[in-house]
DNA sequence: CGACTTAGTGTCTGAATCACACTTATCAGC
DNA sequence: GCTGATAAGTGTGATTCAGACACTAAGTCG
């Protein structure tokens, strides 16, 4: 089956930077190409936008395709477009970043992937096509967005102690927080609500807390 | 000429929110369409993307031939990608929002626009396909950048008076702000250099100040 | 039951933000 | 050339917010 076209249509694709937490580490998710080109590298998920499926649907499918997770948290956050980022042809990538819970680690190969895997973002393999820069951007991206600190909910289990969220904005901010003032600013901001419940590690138990609102 | 592929390809163009200041009042240009579908409705300025452009190039080409202007300033802010969004065809649009000073007011039609003038953004007109949604969008994210001022310098002249750096934070946030404590958040940011000249109006001349670094 | 470890809290200090009122320099009109 | 109107420009005190600091509380483990 063929498509014909009066002028030149580039092919548009989702990429998707998906980050999680893995003890106390933000990691990224990626595959192993199972095509040309590039076949055997590393790389984002993603793929091409269908005809009835707007890019965020895209974005969904081919994360759940590929490897089997569905994020909470996906959203776009830039675009790709240098004629030549492809070698097959001209590809547009839409660039997006999804967050999930760290528990939620199940991840499979499909066709276009032979596998999955989550990498530490300190301690990555070569990336295919311009993926590096894309993932990049994404991580400058989250960085910024981190401090608002909503958005981290989305890397933890739905109820959650302050210690854990602490851990979680250091480990995407990349910078330290003091205890007692980082528990006031998010007793300020309103976000999250405190349970009855309790942690049970091996000391003192932590409250739980969960998503305001 | 036609251009064949295996898979069904999408149609990529730039749609692109252009913002001035023009008598204190924020205005976005808009063409008036000279084809169909939408044959006389007001639009934003855009058009497709070229193969052997990026996206950045063709925002910027395509605002020079519709309407004659080159932006100072103009970055991707969303895509618009519902499948029915165009009826031609499938057609995902990139969306771009740019500023420019106040007084390169020369604007001109073109094949694809029978005309293109300047809206105040309280008086606008029924706008074609869904461009009064990324409109609406990139006023919202324009109000949210410019609190951090230098974007403003943008709608400016080269050499402006912190008055009218005042008057196009308030236009553009929406907001009212205290003279002093304006004065003082701009100038702690070390974002402007004073100059030795001075704007002469009907009263008391106001120093000028550039943009610093 | 004692030692260890993490959870959790209160206060002081300096910095930033906000609200407020007056003086200065020019132009226009008489 | 004096007066009045108008916008430019400045200083200060009050409040709020952010950051540094040290101790007590409640469990687990040996």
């Amino acid at each position: 089956m063929a498509f014909t076209y009066a002028y030149p249509h580039p092919a548009v694709a989702t990429d998707i930077a998906v980050f999680t937490l893995r003890r106390g580490a933000l990691h990224v998710l990626l595959i192993e190409r199972g095509g040309e080109p590039f076949l055997g590298a590393w790389a984002l998920p993603g793929g091409f936008v269908q005809p009835e499926e707007d890019l965020d649907a895209c974005a969904r499918r081919e994360l759940q395709e590929e490897t089997g997770v569905e994020a909470d948290v996906l959203f776009h956050f830039a675009n790709f477009s240098a004629p030549a980022r492809d070698p097959r042809e001209r590809v547009i990538s839409v660039a997006y970043l999804a967050l999930m819970p760290s528990d939620e680690l199940r991840v499979a190969g499909s066709s276009d992937a032979a596998q999955a895997q989550w990498f530490p973002i300190g301690d990555l393999p070569p990336l295919a096509f311009d993926h590096e820069e894309i993932l990049r951007q994404a991580l400058a991206n989250l960085g910024a967005r981190a401090r608002g600190v909503t958005l981290l909910f989305a890397l933890l289990p739905p109820r959650f102690t302050l210690s854990q969220l602490q851990a979680a904005y250091e480990a995407v901010t990349g910078e330290e927080a003091e205890k007692r003032n980082f528990r006031k600013m998010v007793l300020g901001l309103d976000c999250v609500r405190e349970t009855d419940d309790f942690a049970h590690g091996s000391h003192r138990p932590a409250r739980l807390y969960e998503a305001a609102a």
